[in-house]
DNA sequence: AGCACGCCGACT
DNA sequence: GTCGGCGTGCTC
């Protein structure tokens, strides 16, 4: 191809820098190869490829994040092997914030992209690089057409519930709120559309809220990611945007490679070719609503306008795999790369969304009018008629439940069965204390003597620490019995259970007891005409510093399932948490605790990282962030333990401010590589025999509050 | 991970 | 001399 005197263009060596598919923190950089000439067509930033990794013969798989014609490496590049697929799927702005997102929790970009791009499906993946060949030509070589951008068929309802237009201009003004959801239940659409299925259109009134800022969101031409904790969530905001948009929208759900519609989802339960054929939609040039549970905070989105998250202080909204950042934190950072408006929308408010409240990060919306649910505190006090004493209901809300009735549904939310008895103080009611080690108190059968679950100790001479009382009492003893106990007393009445393994999505307006463990709660139609919160003291009774915070979400969760001006029975809780629910201040409340824990100096007033590992590599993690911060910085950082752990590990927790994180994370960060690189043997270990990680470290775990 | 390189003890 | 044990380090 040379022609005399003129330098061949294809001379320059395209250089891609490629991710490599490892779990290994010493390989989380990105390497260089030299993109053959073959090859150079698909080998675009995005695409998942084959590299060669320090021998002959040995490969890795990776993605292409950037091609240049200028290797930062100085030595002799290897070229790339394969591009498995000219299908870009890691696109830069899912890649950039991956690489947040492992920077900030000390973990590897690759373990981020895992749960970004989901394992490909070849027969999907062809049919949709087919399809999209077809409609618009598009190709390598030439940029995607930009196609028609799909506009709602119906005009976006207004957002109700919070004075006229002010979510919206949140929306377009690119906004982060913590949006107050109203408490109550709303039919998704109108009652002409499906008249068979009336009774399941009934969803909460948050769904219904996120639905339409979606949709709102769509006709300023922009992407929307919904995150919800779990399925039934998802069903219910599913339902919701089913009412707003028109049926095609909502097409290609079963079939893996059919085409989807403007509604994409992505969660846990679908089949891989489901989810690879809606994640690959997702990277289609046109706005889209994506729905789904932690992950979907990953998706590709074409111009992301919104990020809403329903209830974020779900546990399941808590990442399990490495490196374990809630999709919280994820949609933090993703809306401070992309500037699209982000939402947190709940019930009741986690110190966690009030600190950013109150540093002014968040934007408080709150309801306009104010929806106010009817709830009223009652004692424990069980009432004097025979059936409500067999099922332990105190009077005020047994007449609520017989009255309620005789008219409509009533859920009666009781605690997780099988959760081990807690013992408490027989006259103050405050969790019983192992008097040696302070741990909680359990009895291992009906007569044995209580013991420390901690230390063993039998708590003989035992006294509260509280007040004077030396004898126990159970607490909550036996919500599996209560649930039994209520359907006789209550005869002739239909008797419906949800929990954990039977659980129950939505049911009728008509009179039935729904006995739902927390978190299970059902639906109802038209919304419950009472709501009976039986297990409180036992809920509140758990050993855990957020057990304050996590009942009012449990509770207010149920509350907001009421029919308007139906009333809320809460059984035995008294004090600050009653008052929180009868005036629904969930924000005052959540100001509070987050004071305490500024005092304590807990999560999330500062933040925390585990180091657990040998005690040398603890000892010596700890050591270089000491030495890490020099002066006034070194206030910001504390360190308790190291504590034993399991098999003949320490454990660590680092306590640092958020304004040292960043120096805190890759401090540890470098500790880890460091162990990883350099191993030593394991004495009277078989030869050649290493130790696995011997440091791991865990950024933000709420479990160590527990 | 998995493989190459290099530095000390027993051997034809 | 040098063979090969295993500890150490690197991977574009």
């Amino acid at each position: 191809m040379t022609t005399s005197g003129i330098t061949p263009v294809a001379s320059v060596t395209r250089v891609a820098r490629v991710m490599l598919e490892s779990p290994l923190p010493q390989l989380d950089r990105l390497f260089d190869y030299r993109i053959p000439d073959a090859l150079i067509p698909d080998a675009r930033p995005g695409v998942r490829v084959k590299v060669p990794l320090r021998s002959a013969g040995r490969v890795s798989r990776g993605y292409i994040v950037e091609v240049t014609d200028h290797a930062d490496f100085v030595g002799t590049l290897s070229d790339v092997e394969e591009v498995v697929s000219a299908a870009v799927v890691l696109t830069p702005d899912v890649w950039a914030l991956a690489r947040r997102v492992a920077d900030r929790a000390a973990g590897n970009a690759s373990d981020v992209v895992r749960l970004a791009v989901p394992p490909r499906q070849v027969r999907v993946e062809k049919a949709w690089l087919a399809r999209r060949q077809k409609a618009g030509g598009a190709s390598p070589e030439h940029p995607e057409p930009v196609e028609a951008v799909a506009t709602p068929t119906t005009n976006p309802p207004p957002i109700d519930g919070y004075g006229p237009g002010v979510v919206e201009n949140a929306i377009a003004q690119r906004k982060r709120i913590a949006l107050s959801a109203v408490a109550t239940v709303r039919q998704a659409g109108n009652a002409s559309a499906g008249e068979d299925e009336a009774h399941t259109a009934w969803v909460g009134a948050w769904a219904a809220t996120m639905a339409a800022m979606a949709v709102h969101t769509l006709g300023l031409g922009r992407s929307s990611i919904l995150v919800v904790p779990d399925y039934r969530d998802q069903e219910q905001l599913e339902t919701a945007l089913r009412a707003l948009l028109p049926a095609e929208d909502h097409a290609g759900q079963g079939t893996a490679t059919g085409a989807i519609g403007t509604v994409a989802r992505l969660d846990a339960r679908q089949t891989n070719p489901e989810r690879y054929a809606n994640f690959l939609a997702c990277l289609e040039p046109r706005p889209r609503i994506i729905v789904g549970t932690r992950s979907v905070v990953y998706a590709p989105a074409h111009e992301l306008g919104l990020i809403a998250l329903w209830d974020e202080a779900d546990p399941l909204h808590n990442e399990p795999l490495s490196p374990y950042v809630a999709s919280r934190d994820v949609a933090l950072i993703r809306q401070e790369q992309s500037g699209s408006a982000l939402a947190f929308v709940s019930h009741s408010r986690s110190s966690e969304v009030q600190r950013l409240v109150e540093l002014g990060f968040l934007d408080d919306i709150a309801q306009s009018p104010r929806f106010l649910p009817k709830v009223v505190p009652t004692s424990a006090q069980v009432s004097n008629d025979r059936y409500a004493q067999t099922a332990r209901i105190p009077s005020t809300a047994w007449q609520a439940a017989r009255t309620a009735l005789e008219t409509g549904p009533v859920l009666i939310q009781v605690a997780r069965p099988g959760y081990s008895p807690v013992l408490a103080c027989a006259s103050c009611t405050s969790p019983a204390h192992c008097l040696v080690c302070d741990g909680p108190l359990r009895a291992q059968s009906k007569n044995s003597p209580p013991s420390c679950a901690w230390c063993g100790a039998i708590a003989a001479q035992w006294q509260c620490r509280h007040c004077e009382g030396t004898t126990f009492t159970h607490i909550g003893q036996g919500s599996a019995r209560t649930a039994e106990e209520l359907g006789r007393a209550f005869p002739a009445t239909r008797v419906i259970v949800s929990d954990g393994s039977r659980s129950r999505g939505d049911v009728g307006g008509g009179p039935a007891l729904v006995i739902a463990t927390r978190g299970a709660e059902p639906v109802a139609a038209g919304g419950y005409h009472a709501v009976l919160l039986l297990d409180g003291e036992r809920m509140l009774a758990r050993e855990s510093l957020t057990v304050a915070e996590d009942c009012l979400r449990w509770w207010s969760n149920a509350i907001a399932l009421a029919a308007p001006r139906a009333p809320t029975i809460i059984v035995g809780v008294g004090g600050d948490l009653a008052r929180t629910l009868v005036t629904w201040q969930q924000p005052r409340f959540a100001s509070e605790e987050l004071a305490d824990r500024r005092r304590l100096r807990f999560p999330p007033a500062i933040r925390v990282a585990t180091v657990r590992g040998t005690a040398e590599a603890v000892a010596s993690a700890v050591k270089e962030l000491h030495d890490s911060v020099q002066g006034e910085d070194s206030a910001k950082i504390d360190v308790l333990g190291p504590v034993p752990d399991e098999n003949d590990f320490v454990r660590s927790i680092v306590r640092f401010d958020y304004s040292v994180g960043a120096s805190v994370a890759s401090t540890l960060r470098a500790a880890v590589i460091k162990n990883a690189t350099s191993r030593r043997k394991t004495p009277g270990r078989p030869t050649n025999y290493r130790t696995p990680p011997t440091l791991r470290v865990r950024f933000d775990d709420r479990e160590i509050l527990d």
